[in-house]
RNA sequence: GGAGAGGUGGCCGAGCGGCUUAAGGCGGCACCCUGCUAAGGUGUUGGGGGCGUAAGCCCCUCGUGGGUUCGAAUCCCACCCUCUCCGCCA
């Protein structure tokens, strides 16, 4: 969420670049935060000025009555002053709480850098590798990945339901491969501490990230108790180091995880139905750093180029976006998708989508750390990116890979991980 | 799932309604003393918030949230977490 003080003393600069996000409500929500807020600090000074009154008087009482000395007077006088502040400390809470409301939505400032609008207004910020042209004889990875079985969605939607793929033979192990793959140089060359979290969290750890309040109908709930199916790797990882005070030396932190995703996807009805370009559980490693804030920007940077490793290695081609606003996650102030060219469906695919939450996560999960030892703390910025989302690698790998006969000629990189060069037909 | 114990400041640990605006110890920091890798002394040492240019003053914070009371670390309720034993189990 947003600091509140930066809300009230930069509240028009704020709103000019919010309103890069398209969100007609947005204004409206500040200002009700801005006047709320102003009832807030000036029932603080009322009540603070009670509660003083009483801290001494109680001293008094307890000194009149150890003296033998008669303090019904002042007693009766406290009541009163008691019950004052039980009613001020009530509207106090109240405006606390709207506030706290309002800040749990209203989302992160979108960077200078960042274009206005939603989802065309996307710029592209430079391409790799030739895109395979797309010939006659080449298949949507369903079709493709049926027939090399590699993959059984038929099956899979009978125990799961639609969405739910089931991979089988070589494409159980591609998925495995590329896992390794994707771990070995994260962790291994570029840095990243190597980290299996729980895939069920509490409602607080969804709200640290910014998936609660608002995408709660996206995610999975568990029946029984206050445990959520995580729909990214994002929020364990995340939240690792939350309600935490890290030292001067502890940044910059960086975690790789690989994890299952649970995604409801209900507002995604009737989009991308076919194959598994958008499912319900799908594996994805996941990049996440904590950073200092004057290093995020570089941070965002080197972590889309670390996604675009895994690609580059596959050799795969892709483009890279630079998201516009209104289409960024609400967390997010700076957005880089990575779409990778599928010439079976004949689409470029986001693989990867890779962002700098800046304070925004860390205000939310109250991450800090100590600039110097014995410092103030600060936030930290948090970002995160794929490196990348399985399914959609799938596809490109087989879609890109596939040849004439049917068979699905594996990019080197793959060979020590899958055991052979080449998929072939059942 | 059942039974029990417990959560206090960076750490250990007292406290069980007002003499605690948390004792004492350890650690950290600053200074003092001291002719020897040590010992001693004094002070200081969490986080959040309000007012204020500032100095500073004030409020909140003893797992979390409610309640009782003039007053709660201390009493009551709910929840969370840790540990022990039993049961179950990959």
């Amino acid at each position: 969420m947003l600091d509140l003080k930066r809300l009230r003393f930069e509240t028009d600069s704020l709103k000019v670049l919010l309103a890069k996000r398209d969100d007609p409500n947005l204004a409206a929500s500040i200002d009700e935060v801005i006047s709320l807020d102003e009832e807030r600090r000036s029932v603080i000074q009322q009540v603070e000025q009670l509660k003083a009154r009483r801290n001494n008087a109680s001293k008094e009482i307890a000194e009149r009555k150890k003296a033998g000395a008669d303090a019904s007077a002042l007693i009766a006088e406290m009541k009163k002053v008691s019950s004052q502040i039980a009613d001020d400390d009530a509207r106090l809470t109240a405006a606390e709480r709207r506030i706290e409301e309002l800040l749990l939505v209203i989302p992160n400032v979108p960077q200078e850098a960042v274009p206005a609008g939603g989802e065309p207004d996307a710029i592209r910020i430079r391409s790799w590798g030739e895109p395979v042209e797309a010939a006659g004889w080449m298949k949507p990875h369903w079709d493709l990945g049926t027939e090399l079985g590699v993959l059984d969605l038929e099956r899979g939607a009978k125990v799961s339901g639609s969405g739910f793929p089931v991979y089988t033979r070589m494409g159980a192990r591609l998925q495995r491969a590329l896992i390794n793959l994707m771990i070995d140089i994260h962790a291994g060359e570029h840095g990243y501490t190597e980290v299996a979290p729980p895939y069920l969290v509490r409602g607080q750890t969804m709200m640290g990230t910014g998936q609660l309040p608002k995408m709660a109908d996206d995610a999975y709930r568990v029946e029984g108790d206050d445990l959520w199916l995580i729909p990214t790797a994002e929020v364990p990882l995340t939240n690792l180091h939350g309600e935490e005070v890290l030292g001067p030396d502890d940044l910059p932190t960086r975690f790789v995880g690989y994890t299952a995703c649970f995604r409801r996807e209900a507002g995604a009805a009737g989009r991308d139905t076919r194959g598994i370009i958008r499912i319900h559980q799908f594996d994805k490693v996941e990049l996440v750093r904590l950073e200092r804030p004057e290093d995020s920007a570089a941070a965002l940077d080197e972590l889309t180029g670390h996604a675009e490793t895994v690609l580059q290695r596959l050799g795969l081609a892709y483009r890279v976006l630079l998201l516009a606003a209104g289409d960024m996650a609400q967390s997010s102030s700076m957005t880089y998708d990575l779409e990778v060219w599928s010439p079976g469906v004949e689409r470029w695919l986001e693989v990867s989508s890779c962002s700098n939450c800046t304070d925004y996560q860390a205000r939310r999960a109250n991450i800090r750390y100590r600039r110097e030892r014995g410092g103030k703390p600060e936030f930290v910025h948090t970002l995160n990116g794929s490196g990348l989302a399985l399914p959609r690698t799938i596809i490109a790998v087989l879609e890109n890979y596939q040849r004439e006969d049917g068979s699905v000629e594996l990019p080197e990189a793959l060979h020590p991980y899958m055991g052979c060069k080449r998929i072939e037909p059942e």
